[in-house]
RNA sequence: GGGGUCGUAGCUCAGUUGGUUAGAGUGCCUGCCUGUCACGCAGGAUGUCGCCGGUUCGAGUCCGGUCGGCCCCGCCA
């Protein structure tokens, strides 16, 4: 660096600062050359400086600054000055003050950029990817990354102030039935056996309970090999922890304190927990969903007893082969188009709705629909009453069976606020939700599955459920719910041998698979496992909406596109053929 | 596995009913310019219209296939 060393960067100086000699380093932002005065932005991660070149203070400097440009990376050693009258730049944090060069030194230059990083323009993610490190420069991402570190230093520091001890888990592990598709490893020393990476450290958490910690934590990388989504990458990070000795209520205290610190930390915002609650039942009636976003109302509406006997066949049917009939009311919407509602009925159609009955309100209350005619005046007053239509407002009818009623009405819900705008990303909203059911009926694979874990337990009062009717078991299970975004969940776990074998049992896991691949975890919970409970973080998730973000992609150094590829390094790639001989591996893939 | 959408200059995009030599803004290059901050002015260069095939006298445009990006359904304890 020619002998030169940095005294500040690019954001520290201000009008304080006026007449200090000092040396900055980083990268030419743009270039404003007047033919005389020469004018470049410098940016580093911190913030962007202006410097001048002046060829009455230095000409063989200021003749080099001409040859500068985008991107080129130089060390700039000159005195502070305060800018002109009149000059000062209110947009720049050190808009006050400008460098005036005396000495320049080209450290690097650059290759034109693939794509701008000065401007708003949107860029293809695609080549965001490919030139990451170019995309990463731009103040928006450095402003992320920046975010996600003070969020772990936050909630690292209030674990660490609650007595938490951070214990790393392995990475490379067994697989384990249920869940999601596991990445595979195979063993070069073993084989024919494979390791797993990591879903998530659940069982390891576990066993460090019974191993006496306590109270773990730990900020780790989880794998699932499923398809991608906007907020769903392959490899995803969790703030993770178990505690000792614990019941809901502590598992609610510790993290509505680790949220507040979070959100101290990132967006200088005071939370005043306790947090709002509901149980998954209320939730699924009121909003047909297990995460109902809470900064808007539109709740679902029950029509299902008031059509049970009207004319209109449709909901007949459904009523009377046990579906439901449910509506919501889009205050002030009657003047959506035919357009509009068109598309709203292919946008329920994806979710299995076979259609989208709806309503306009009239002045005077009339209805304009296709369906208005199928119902007496009492049935319109009735249902006018219960939905609180005024003129002006926009119903909505699904009738189908609960899981398409529910899905298609609270994706419309959430696809009417979009419109609306009542989605704003300043306001923020947490829910737990709590009393989940413990299983579900798979119609597949003609057996029930665990809707948590397997591990979870199931509330005391309806353990003997287990015997009778386990789909009505509900389980000590909870998730914590922001703007409609599951960030979080967890449960108090099974610390009971026995209950553990029967919520196996009742899963159809034999008592021989249980002791093949879950046999550790038996042994631990007869060797004194103490009783314990826990929850995981989504820390992309998190980040993302801190950050008003609509993407994961967006708060994650180095993602992966939706086909789960990565465009920088070229990840996934072919490997010698040896590497695979190596693995006991035969490829049947032509090369 | 399925549905939608996009792919044209380095970047962001326009391109009518199939019609001669494919455009704009920006960036890039050159020159001018001593107070700009998305500086300004003048000039210039830049295209495998993703790829393959088909229809046609003629394809950026129509058809089939394929590759890739993004969104969604399924999947994600």
């Amino acid at each position: 660096m020619g002998g030169l060393r940095r005294s500040h960067n690019c954001q520290a100086l201000g009008p304080d600062d006026m007449g200090k000699e000092v040396t900055l380093m980083g990268w030419v932002l743009r270039r404003r050359d007047h033919g005389g005065v020469i004018f470049i932005d410098l940016r580093d991660r911190w913030g962007l400086t202006q410097v001048v070149f002046n060829p009455g203070v230095n000409p063989a400097v200021h003749a080099k600054a001409h040859d500068l440009r985008s991107e080129w990376v130089i060390a700039v050693r000159g005195r502070v000055e305060d800018r002109p009258a009149g000059m000062v730049n209110a947009k720049l944090a050190t808009g006050a003050i400008e460098v005036l060069v005396d000495e320049l030194r080209i450290l690097n230059v650059s290759k034109t950029p693939p794509f701008p990083l000065d401007e708003e323009v949107e860029v293809a993610e695609g080549l965001r990817l490919k030139y990451r490190y170019l995309d990463l420069r731009r103040p928006e991402m450095t402003a992320n990354l920046v975010m996600r570190h003070r969020a772990c230093q936050a909630m690292r520091g209030y674990l660490n102030g609650q007595d938490f001890l951070e214990i790393e888990t392995p990475m490379l592990t067994r697989s384990t039935p249920e869940g999601a598709r596991d990445y595979l490893v195979p063993s070069r020393v073993n084989p024919g056996r494979f390791y797993a990476l990591p879903q998530s450290p659940q069982l390891f958490k576990q066993i460090l309970m019974v191993a006496g910690m306590d109270r773990y934590y730990q900020i780790v990388r989880c794998f699932r090999d499923e398809d991608l989504r906007a907020d769903r990458q392959p490899e995803f990070t969790q703030i993770d922890l178990e505690l000792s000795f614990v019941e809901e209520e502590d598992l609610y205290t510790v993290a509505e304190g680790m949220m507040k610190e979070l959100f101290r930390a990132t967006l200088g915002m005071e939370l005043t927990p306790p947090f709002p609650r509901m149980t998954y039942s209320e939730a699924m009636r009121r909003f047909g969903n297990d995460k109902p976003d809470l900064r808007f109302a539109m709740e679902l509406v029950s029509l299902t007893d008031l059509v049970a006997h009207c004319g209109f066949k449709v909901f007949q049917t459904v009523v009377a082969s046990g579906g439901l009939v449910k509506s919501i009311n889009a205050k002030g919407c009657a003047d959506f188009s035919r357009k509009d509602l068109d598309d709203l009925t292919t946008f329920v159609a994806q979710f299995g709705a076979k259609g989208l009955a709806w309503v306009k309100v009239k002045e005077g209350g009339e209805w304009q629909s296709p369906i208005a005619k199928f119902f007496t005046d009492e049935e319109r007053g009735n249902m006018a009453a219960v939905l609180d239509a005024a003129p002006g407002d926009l119903l909505f009818f699904v009738a189908d069976t609960t899981t398409v009623v529910h899905q298609a009405l609270s994706e419309l819900r959430l696809e009417l606020a979009r419109r609306l705008g009542l989605l704003a990303k300043d306001k923020f909203s947490f829910l737990w939700v709590t009393d989940f059911p413990l299983l579900e009926y798979d119609h597949e694979e003609k057996r029930h599955v665990a809707v948590h874990h397997p591990f979870t337990a199931p509330r005391e009062e309806d353990i003997a459920l287990l015997d009778t009717e386990p789909g009505k078991a509900l389980s000590r299970a909870y998730d914590l719910v922001l703007n409609g975004t599951e960030i979080g969940g967890g449960s108090i776990r099974i610390h009971r041998q026995d209950i553990q074998d029967k919520v196996f049992r009742t899963l159809g896991i034999s008592p021989e698979e249980a002791a093949d691949k879950f046999d550790f975890l038996l042994r631990a919970l007869e060797l004194g496992a103490p009783p314990h409970g826990g929850m995981a973080f989504g820390l992309d998730r998190l980040l993302m909406i801190l950050a008003g973000r609509e993407s994961i992609r967006d708060v994650i150094a180095f993602p992966k596109t939706q086909k789960a590829t990565c465009p920088l390094t070229e990840a996934p790639a072919p490997v010698a053929r040896k590497q695979l001989t190596e693995l006991h591996l035969r490829p049947d893939w032509k090369e």
